[in-house]
RNA sequence: UGGGGUAUCGCCAAGCGGUAAGGCCUCGGUUUUUGGUACCGAUAUUCGGGGGUUCGAAUCCCUCUACCCCAUCCA
């Protein structure tokens, strides 16, 4: 497979673990709890963790995460190992179960009880939530994180025996309960539940939670990345207290999340798809409509068109909602170089050609002269046919391509007839049309010079053969469904007598069609029989023609709409206190700093301490400012002064540097993070590293000659004036020279030279 | 409201101090016996807003704003 030229963001961390080490191989896992059916966010993930696993030479696990004995059932395994398989990957060994790892998992949760990290808690539940307190207030620990050691094993082995009711009972890890992340104010491991295990059976009393088999789940097969959704963002923190807190011997994997896929005029959660189900809005898990996989598999789409569309939206840490058109671009793209054309009459209008007689079969290739595959069917041709009712017009609009009393049409495969009559009943409704044909204009042999602007579908009157057509459109007429009430009354329209060319249904060359001019249509796999057969639309074609008359009924000029610009509300700044405001007036007056750095050293204790030290050994206040608000404000984020390995004396001399034109500015950030790391004096470092600042023309010259020579097309467009080039021009240089050049003296002698 | 995230074109999305990738959508055009396909071309002087640092900022610093997640004995 080809792999492409950026990679997402965790194909990048697999590389650096893989490159830096950590992993000799690296293994990933799709883990759904089996309760419910997969959908199309599923295959993202499906996607993503079986993706990198092949990319990368490793391995993927199919998991069930099944620790809630409550909500599984087999026939989600089922429906889960089906889809997974449906997209063409294969799980490395068997399929694995959270299940299977009960006894360890309680071993585990014991070595824990026993290192004083856990402890039974018997608070019932409403009491067990006021004292977790809220976001803002600190939760209490409850009197039972007392009990002793051996009081929590007796405990929690009696749990385990089922001699407690539900909820009597629960084993909770001791981390902090004033935590300002609230998943870890001493999370849950175990609960009891007295129920049937749809695998484990009534073996069990006591199930672990979540976020106590996950992580040891991942770490008993050998995961290296567990990739998992945004919202399990804020679970990270127990994931790896866990893991730490065991001691477990070395390598052990490490949890990275993604944003999850939504679509829009679709939903994706279990919630609204139970709902629709349950309420007989659609007709089952495998509706066509329906964003699961079974849907998108009954509707026609292909996995490859799935994977292919997973591949195109990318990976990132942004909720983001995909346009469908982006789906419908995948199917559309993929079945147009695999599926034979046919000709099908969804709403048929009776066409009686006068001057024929008799009947013939044209020869007919299934796939267009751009489609390099091979194949033909006969198509049946009389006296009577059926054209689609929309490729007549008695008042054609402007830029109509099809039959009207003036215009010829050709019909696909066939001759060219001309409107001869227009026949309508009592209320003017056209009932029929008499048209006459050419005989020259056969297809393939066309003598007769007649022009026409279009060729049209249509069918043999007396051996077409009447098939069912499901046209499905979006299930949702909202861009962002909520519910129910935003559902598109006409997402399902059935044509009970379309009319098909005899060959599709006898000599059924594929089960996915292109009719021609319509859209790509599949065999039902359900309800689909020779006698009666059913077609599923799966896709339209684009269709630039609708789409130009409809814009002009809607919107005549046809223009974008001018979007609103984005207002900005202007928060209210914290108001200084009087040392603060001190301290910046010193600043701003004595010092000359401007008003925004004064701000950032005057509310930093941190900051303006380290600065006045800096201020004690070079007396440049303003370019010391600038420093110490800019680069040594990112190391002290989450550092304390001590901590950092560098001091206020050797920012001073680094300062010193810039000031006396030694190095650049340039130079100095680079020193600078030298400085960060190693601690190393300034001076030492430039030294090493032989960073003094090149600021002789004639050093300089020579380069930026060879730059200019080498980038012809640049040059030429800087001098027809696009001058942002001037900072590639520069950036080229600097790049050679090591970012030693004095970029100063290069801007000014690029500009001169580009002149 | 405390904490954790996110913000680049209509929709996705690269980008990690030196020329704002790419795909979808849209709009032109060429080819076409599918108003399809293919092909060519157009479409961000600007990266949520405002400041600062720098020769140079989407990228570094400050600040504000908006949205998402967290107070299930769900996962």
């Amino acid at each position: 497979m080809i792999m492409s030229k950026h990679k997402d963001f965790l194909r990048t961390i697999v590389e650096e673990d893989l490159k830096s080490g950590k992993y000799k191989e690296i293994h990933t896992r799709f883990p759904p709890e089996p309760n419910g059916f997969p959908h199309i966010g599923h295959a993202k993930s499906i996607a993503i963790n079986f993706g990198i696993a092949r990319d990368y030479h490793g391995r993927c696990n199919l998991r069930m995460d099944d620790t809630n004995p409550t909500t599984e059932d087999t026939r989600y395994v089922e429906a889960l190992k089906d889809a997974v398989q449906w997209l063409g990957f294969e799980w490395d060994n068997s399929v694995r179960y959270t299940s299977d790892y009960f006894d360890k998992l309680y071993e585990y949760a014991i070595e824990l009880i026993k290192m004083g990290k856990a402890y039974v808690d018997s608070l019932d539940e409403e009491t067990m939530r006021e004292y977790r307190g809220t976001v803002t207030e600190p939760g209490r620990r409850s009197k039972y994180a007392e009990r002793s050691v051996e009081e929590n094993l007796d405990l929690f082995e009696r749990m385990k025996k089922g001699e407690f009711k539900d909820g009597e009972h629960v084993l909770r890890a001791k981390i902090d309960m004033t935590a300002a992340n609230m998943k870890m104010r001493d999370p849950l491991l175990y609960r009891i539940r007295h129920a049937h295990h749809y695998r484990a059976g009534d073996t069990w009393h006591v199930y672990p939670m979540y976020d106590f088999a996950h992580c040891l789940s991942d770490y008993i097969e050998g995961i290296t990345h567990s990739i998992c959704t945004l919202e399990f963002e804020n679970n990270r923190d127990i994931y790896d207290w866990v893991l730490d807190e065991l001691n477990l011997t070395p390598p052990r994997p490490y949890q990275h999340e993604f944003a999850r896929l939504s679509i829009n005029y679709t939903v994706m959660s279990k919630r609204l798809l139970l709902e629709l189900v349950n309420k007989g809005r659609v007709s089952g898990w495998d509706d066509p409509r329906l964003p699961t996989i079974a849907g998108y598999r009954r509707r026609g789409y292909t996995p490859e068109s799935i994977l292919n569309f997973c591949d195109q939206i990318g990976i990132a840490k942004a909720n983001s909602t995909v346009d469908v058109a982006q789906l419908e671009f995948a199917i559309r793209d993929d079945l147009n170089t695999k599926v034979p054309r046919v000709m099908c009459v969804l709403d048929p209008l009776k066409v009686t050609i006068e001057n024929y007689e008799g009947t013939e079969e044209f020869d007919a290739p299934y796939y267009p002269e751009d489609i390099p595959k091979e194949g033909s069917r006969k198509v049946p041709f009389s006296k009577e046919i059926f054209i689609e009712r929309e490729d007549f017009s008695e008042n054609p609009p402007k830029g109509y391509y099809r039959l009207t009393p003036e215009q010829p049409v050709r019909l696909r495969h066939g001759y060219i007839i001309t409107c001869k009559e227009v026949i309508k009943d009592a209320d003017g409704n056209i009932t029929e049309i008499i048209a006459a044909y050419d005989p020259e204009s056969k297809s393939g042999r066309d003598t007769s010079g007649i022009k026409v602007k279009s060729a049209i579908q249509w069918v043999d009157a007396n051996r077409a053969k009447t098939v069912e057509v499901r046209l499905y459109d979006r299930l949702y007429s909202s861009e962002a469904p909520e519910g129910l009430e935003d559902l598109n009354p006409d997402s399902l329209k059935v044509i009970k007598d379309a009319l098909i060319e005899p060959a599709v249904i006898t000599e059924k060359p594929d089960e996915r069609f292109q009719f021609e001019r319509q859209g790509y249509f599949y065999a039902d796999p359900v309800d689909y029989t020779d006698e009666a057969p059913v077609f599923n639309k799966i896709v339209g074609l684009k269709d630039s023609w609708s789409k130009k008359t409809k814009a002009n009924e809607r919107a005549p000029r046809g223009e974008r709409k001018p979007q609103a610009k984005k207002v900005q509300v202007e928060g209210e700044v914290e108001p200084m206190s009087e040392a603060e405001q001190a301290l910046f007036d010193r600043y701003t007056g004595e010092l000359g700093l401007n008003s925004m750095v004064a701000d950032i050293l005057a509310r930093d204790e941190k900051l303006s301490s380290f600065y006045e030290e800096t201020l004690t050994v070079l007396n440049t206040p303003v370019t010391l400012a600038n420093i110490v608000t800019n680069e040594v404000a990112r190391e002290l984020k989450e550092k304390q002064a001590e901590e950092l390995k560098f001091n206020a004396k050797q920012i001073a001399e680094l300062v010193k540097m810039v000031n006396d034109e030694t190095i650049s500015n340039k130079i100095a950030k680079q020193v600078f993070e030298e400085m960060a790391k190693s601690g190393a004096n300034p001076a030492q470092i430039v030294e090493d590293k032989g960073l003094v600042q090149i600021s002789d023309p004639t050093l300089i010259l020579p380069i930026i000659e060879e730059v200019i020579a080498s980038n012809p097309d640049n040059v030429a467009k800087f001098q027809a004036g696009n001058t942002k080039l001037l900072g590639f021009f520069v950036g080229q240089v600097l790049k050679t020279t090591g970012g030693k050049a004095n970029p100063q003296v290069v801007n000014e002698l690029v500009a001169e030279k580009l002149k």
